[in-house]
DNA sequence: GTGAAGAATTTTGCATTCATTTTCTGTCGG
DNA sequence: CCGACAGAAAATGAATGCAAAATTCTTCAC
């Protein structure tokens, strides 16, 4: 909800029982599931930790969706209709238009809008519920992503392009190397943003 | 702990309690973590109750399954010590010895045991806890396939060798590909354990 | 005998309470 | 002045209590 919350900070059951206001019962069991998800740290009696993330964690992390959207695209090629390509295509133009005219915050929602739309066009529920699961747990250092620098930029939406190409072709095996290629090109991006919120944040022992 | 429990049955908390000896507060704890991870339904106000999977769901883990595997085969290539390739034809050899006296408990553990060691050897903890997860779903309906059909079975093995014969050129991509089809071939045998564990469940209605 | 309506019982969801562990604080000794 | 120790305060893990919802059982009308 507040997203301001660095990690490794202590995250007291209280506290959070008076922002939410609901008792610790319900509370604990939502920390419960937030571990189970890898989204925080769950010490034995010693609390709740917003998770932290190491530089191979966001690695290993990045590689996962990219398997994932890969396989995604693939499946979805032998399976998609005209009209989800059509609605796929539609959403590619918009976020053309936002890219020609650098409106950042309305590309970036397209293009999410489009990766989760081809990995639904996979029609797997277990692959889009693990796509899901993923997504929230990279968000933290996704959205630092937002800096993305121009060439970058340029880069991606030009994968972009041969994406929808090869989807119009259902060359399925084209669209997931694709996919999986345009992935891993976001961790150098990635890893950028993490640096810099690592340095704003312990400016404290040498 | 017991796994006789049918798909569809209602879980009494109260009765969960005295089996394992705790109160109800970390006990509905765990069952929210269970229904997180996708193990169990939980229905509001009207308890849990074990998963029933759709032929659909079955599939759609199969493919997962698959594009996980396929996908750790692949990194696993780029960066798999020789250590670990001998490690892993060690298992092989004495699971071709199990497969060669038709001792198919051991045969099934070396198996997952191999699976286990390529997803390992793909160096992504991200993607190990999505396999660890996913197989932990499952497993309802992959101990199912113990009835392993005599030719099924050596075909499994024939993929298995060339998994082994990719793994030592370190190709990647036919390892991944050997992986996938390996595992969507278990696909039919995970059908037609489902249909009679179905047939055995519910003599009741029409 | 069958079906429905309503009461009693059970079960869930959440709040509160208790015991144990951890963490903080203040003091004392070196 | 710094570090260690002891007690106090706070936080966690788990049990219990209570209100609301659901399920089951009983009763009654047809």
């Amino acid at each position: 909800m507040e997203g301001h919350l660095k990690p490794g900070d202590r995250v007291p059951e209280r506290q959070l029982c008076e922002t939410f206001g609901i008792s610790r019962t319900p509370l604990r069991e939502a920390l419960k599931v937030l571990a189970s998800e890898g989204l925080i740290d769950l010490l034995p009696n010693r609390g709740a930790r917003v998770r932290k993330f190491t530089e191979k964690d966001v690695r290993d992390s990045f590689e996962l969706l990219a398997s994932l959207e890969a396989a995604a695209g693939r499946l979805a090629c032998a399976r998609i209709s005209e009209a989800e390509v059509a609605e796929i295509e539609r959403l590619h133009y918009d976020m053309y238009g936002h890219y020609m005219r650098r409106e950042l915050p309305e590309y970036l929602k397209l293009n999410q809008a489009i990766h989760a739309a081809i990995v639904a066009a996979s029609n797997n529920q277990a692959l889009q519920a693990a796509h899901r699961s993923l997504t929230a747990r990279m968000r933290q250092f996704r959205y630092s992503a937002s800096t993305i620098k121009r060439d970058r930029w340029g880069q991606a939406m030009r994968e972009h392009e041969q994406m929808i190409d090869a989807l119009r072709r259902r060359d399925g095996r084209e669209l997931g190397d694709i996919l999986f290629e345009h992935l891993l090109n976001k961790l150098q991006a990635a890893y950028e943003a993490m640096r810099a919120q690592e340095a704003a944040e312990v400016p404290e022992v040498t």
